[in-house]
DNA sequence: AACACGGGGTA
DNA sequence: TACCCAGTGTT
């Protein structure tokens, strides 16, 4: 009879765990303190905070009744500040609504400000005992290499579903110990990058490691805000009928095509501050705009035709090559479509 | 579903 | 630099 995956976990971190402040008590209301502290917020940094918060509102009516300039003030540093306002606002619903006893239920819980789905399970389970799932970017990392789960974990849903996954294990009896161990292992074994699998009590049970993915999980798509990037491309036409164009480095976007010089329109420049820099004693044909989007980025390019008589060089390594010749080089979409334009602007 | 919200640690 | 961290509220 093999042991399951769950007990050897929680036997392991009965063993391994870290001692801290939080670990002492199972006084709800210091277990909401700490949980939110630790939102976004790494222990170390959580510890002096949660030590000098507890001794300067032991209470919950300690807190509901303070100003909340001295609540800020505790909370200085540690960003998120809302965080604050939104406790100090939930533990006066507590003591107003339900006489100053933390909710016991879910969804009693859900509705405390500041309380969301990660730390009413985590008030359930460590300070109640209560068989709920407390899922936090720990918990998503562990479980979807375990379990080899490979839905984006940024959406919504995937953390639904890993607590779907989950509340089949979850201890009758030792949920708080359970929630707590899947958590210390991702913090101490099972990390982001890295991992420590020849450490991992339960590698053994672990589908990414047996298969050898644990490093590609959990996947997590990029949020990107695809932001604008100004440019200026410079179209040079020399004495001798040659136009200008350069490689793009060997490393990063488009990594190796060619292009005609480009130059970023910082933040407050405009074109005409930019034509009178770089093309002062040249003759401007005339200009287009060209528009692109990548998947991350989007490209605004100001194109500035001119004329000059030698073969100069412009920037890194480029060279003057004909109206012909320029067939012969892959150039990014964007820079393409200049080059069909060229043909009605120079014939 | 996408975004704002702070600051610090780490590869 | 980029990503991550015991996420939640708002739109």
């Amino acid at each position: 009879m093999t042991e399951s995956w769950t007990m050897v976990l929680v036997n392991w971190y009965k063993e391994n765990k870290r001692i801290l402040p939080w670990r002492k008590t199972r006084n709800p209301y210091f277990i909401w303190i700490s949980e939110v502290m630790l939102q976004q917020t790494q222990v170390d940094t959580v510890i002096p905070y949660y030590e000098r918060f507890i001794t300067r509102f032991p209470t919950m009516y300690d807190l509901a009744r303070a100003d909340e300039d001295v609540l800020l003030k505790e909370w200085e540093g540690l960003g998120y500040y809302s965080r604050a306002r939104n406790l100090q606002a939930g533990v006066r619903e507590v003591t107003e609504r339900y006489g100053g006893i933390v909710p016991r239920t879910k969804r009693e819980l859900l509705n405390v400000k500041g309380i969301g789905p990660y730390t009413a399970g985590a008030i359930l389970s460590i300070a109640y005992n209560e068989p709920e799932p407390a899922v936090d970017g720990n918990v998503m990392r562990v479980i979807s290499r375990l379990f080899r789960i490979e839905e984006d974990i940024a959406k919504a849903k995937t953390r639904r579903l890993i607590e779907d996954r989950l509340r089949p294990y979850m201890p009758a009896d030792q949920a708080g110990e359970f929630n707590q161990a899947l958590m210390e292992l991702g913090a101490l074994i099972c990390k982001p990058k890295n991992p420590l699998c020849h450490e991992c009590p339960i590698a053994s049970f672990c589908r990414a490691y047996k298969e050898d993915v644990q490093t590609k999980l959990p996947i997590k798509l990029k949020k990107q805000k695809t932001k604008l990037v100004r440019y200026a491309v410079l179209v040079l036409q020399s004495g001798e009928d040659r136009f200008y164009i350069q490689k793009r480095p060997s490393e990063g976007l488009l990594a190796g095509l060619w292009e005609f010089p480009m130059f970023e329109i910082k933040e407050g420049a405009d074109e005409v501050n930019f034509k009178a820099r770089f093309l002062k004693s040249k003759p401007v044909r005339t200009s287009m705009k060209v528009k692109h989007i990548f998947s991350h980025l989007k490209w605004e390019l100001t194109v500035f035709y001119g004329y000059c008589g030698s073969e100069e060089t412009i920037s890194r390594a480029g060279k003057w090559v004909t109206r012909t010749a320029l067939s012969d080089y892959a150039f990014p979409v964007p820079h393409q479509k200049i080059i069909h334009h060229l043909d009605r602007v120079i014939p």
